[in-house]
DNA sequence: TATTTTTACTAAATCGTTTTACTACTATTG
DNA sequence: CAATAGTAGTAAAACGATTTAGTAAAAATA
């Protein structure tokens, strides 16, 4: 057992050369290098034969690169964060980098400490969806040299790298949507922050009401009745259903949202329930079977995922300062079901 | 910007001391090696001050640990691996420890080609839901000295540590729990794999019927059907379903089993589903408010993560080879909901 | 033939730690 | 007072790679 690891030394010595003939061959650079064919062919056949693999680490602390790369989101567990995190996941491999996941609960105190730890890793590039103050940190990541990408939300006046969906136009349309199959009392339901992504939704939907000359209906959760997990803020939206009786419609701004609020319904309104226009942000796999049925903002995984790992492996090739930032807003989709369709 | 990261050398000299005498004062061996208060008091709070975190990778590589360990599990984005992946990662980070997570597709030569990544990286320990083949390569990692847990299922031929649940006699019980509700055509749907806890599960059902003096009715569906995410396998069950007309209810074996059955019966069957007997190993967020209810068997995601933790930092602590393998069977508990009582 | 250039390689420094094996003092003991 | 023990440190090797700055011999050139 314990068969010990090869090293370049080993290899150097079992061929009568230098572990510096040999770094060179490892790396491709024998004949840039002026090592000869012959030599080239016998080092190679004995990496083959022994299926020597490189230590990461000593490359790491040579190089500075470490190959890994850091995946922060909200929460793992969370069915959006996860899909994503496995389509990163594929790429990033294939591409021979790691990566490490982590959930930072969209909490600032979390994120800084999370941050701090990977700086002593040499973590060659962050994904991050950043809690709301940590602008500072994500600033001096950028500026000392490491790629940076926000995704799902950004800061406004950070230039930097990121990867949204068009929030605003795809709640605007979902709106619109329920206004044309002649919902009137429409209520929004999301959560009592600054983050981009859901000011664009609010604003998305206050847009498509006021445009029809409709009522606004706003409910807020605050932050501390939720868990991102299980939702949370039952209580939150049983007392606004019955505040606003008239509502026949209701939008909910994140998948969370939507789970809390359909036990709601279940629960307390069971009578209620299939007379509802919803609509919910990110389509869950389960909407497909569930009735009532939901329609859903469905955001594209896979073309998030994508540009993501493209755009970071871009910024990884790259000679360090790139000057210009990469903004991508993708397209989401609407996913209608009958339940928002008029009656 | 590019503040150049502090190394114990800058330390050293900003103090007059060695390296030495620094690192002792980091690594707490300041008494045991006889550094006087003065310097070791001079030295922390200097350290302080400049907030100096050592170089993982330089640790690493004269250590030999790399504070890494690797989860991997069929799929990372699976309702039920996030849940874990979540509890893993909150224990690991809380120890020091970070955690790559990985997903195998169920794949043998996946398995493997992750395992044969993770070799160079030094990973201080596995955590890994075995494909069926991957035997020998387990058996390598083990006698290589690292600590390795196996979760979910095991191979009965390798003495190795383990986590699973009490497949067997969960099985049984929920299919008792039908037979005690009356019902007398009791299907199992399951996947064909000669994995442990399919095979348990498979065992547990059987013996109920038998008992009972009832019909078996099973359908294996192929692997090559399946998908770990979306589930797959519709058509298979569907003619189950058309094969059997008898049947009065179902016992799905795993998760995206019961998500693929519910499709179907959704779509093919919507007559009969509220008649139907439900119950299901793993229980979903959304069965809370899924209906027809579903029972399910659920799995204590907490414990099956403090186990795995617990174990694992165990075996980190210990010096290299522990004699004796851990064997954990956590027990399962049966979430009864309407649909699997008697009508 | 003497000089330069090219070929084919290598020694040693380096990355940032940990750790072993010293050293130079001071204090204690017989 | 010489021998021994204890104190307070330090120099240097090691982990396993990469890379700079060589060198010796062969080939090309003058």
């Amino acid at each position: 057992m314990k068969n010990k690891r090869h090293s370049i030394k080993d290899i150097a010595s079992a061929n009568n050369v230098s572990v510096t003939t040999v770094s060179f061959v490892l790396n491709g650079k024998a004949e840039e290098k002026k090592i000869s064919k012959p030599v080239t062919q016998k080092i190679l056949k004995y990496i083959e034969k022994i299926n020597y693999k490189p230590n990461q680490i000593a490359q790491s602390l040579r190089t500075g690169k470490s190959k890994i790369l850091v995946f922060m989101v909200e929460d793992i567990s969370n069915y959006f964060f996860a899909k994503l995190a496995r389509i990163i996941e594929d790429i990033a491999f294939e591409k021979g980098y790691k990566v490490l996941f982590c959930s930072n609960e969209n909490d600032d105190a979390k994120s800084r400490e999370l941050i701090d730890l990977f700086k002593d890793r040499q973590i060659d590039g962050y994904i991050i969806i950043p809690s709301i103050g940590i602008m500072q940190n994500i600033k001096e990541l950028i500026e000392d040299g490491i790629p940076v990408i926000l995704f799902d939300r950004y800061f406004p006046e950070l230039d930097s790298n990121y990867v949204i969906v068009d929030n605003h136009k795809a709640s605007y349309n979902a709106t619109q949507h329920l206004i044309a199959n002649k919902f009137k009392h429409i209520g929004f339901i999301s959560i009592d922050t600054g983050q981009t992504q859901m000011m664009d939704r609010l604003r998305g939907y206050q847009e498509g009401i006021n445009t029809a000359g409709l009522k606004e209906y706003i409910m807020k959760l605050p932050l501390k009745d939720l868990n991102l997990t299980s939702g949370g803020g039952e209580k939150d939206i049983k007392a606004f259903m019955e505040k606003n009786p008239k509502l026949d419609a209701i939008f909910f701004s994140t998948n969370y949202l939507a789970l809390s609020g359909l036990e709601v319904f279940k629960k307390h309104f069971p009578q209620y329930i299939n007379d509802l226009g919803i609509i919910t942000f990110d389509d869950l796999d389960f909407f497909e079977i569930y009735t009532p049925t939901i329609s859903a903002v469905s955001q594209p995984f896979s073309e998030i995922g994508q540009s993501l790992m493209h755009l970071m492996l871009t910024l990884l090739k790259e000679n360090k300062k790139s000057i210009e930032t990469t903004k991508i807003e993708l397209a989401t989709s609407l996913i209608i079901r009958s339940s928002s369709q008029a009656k």
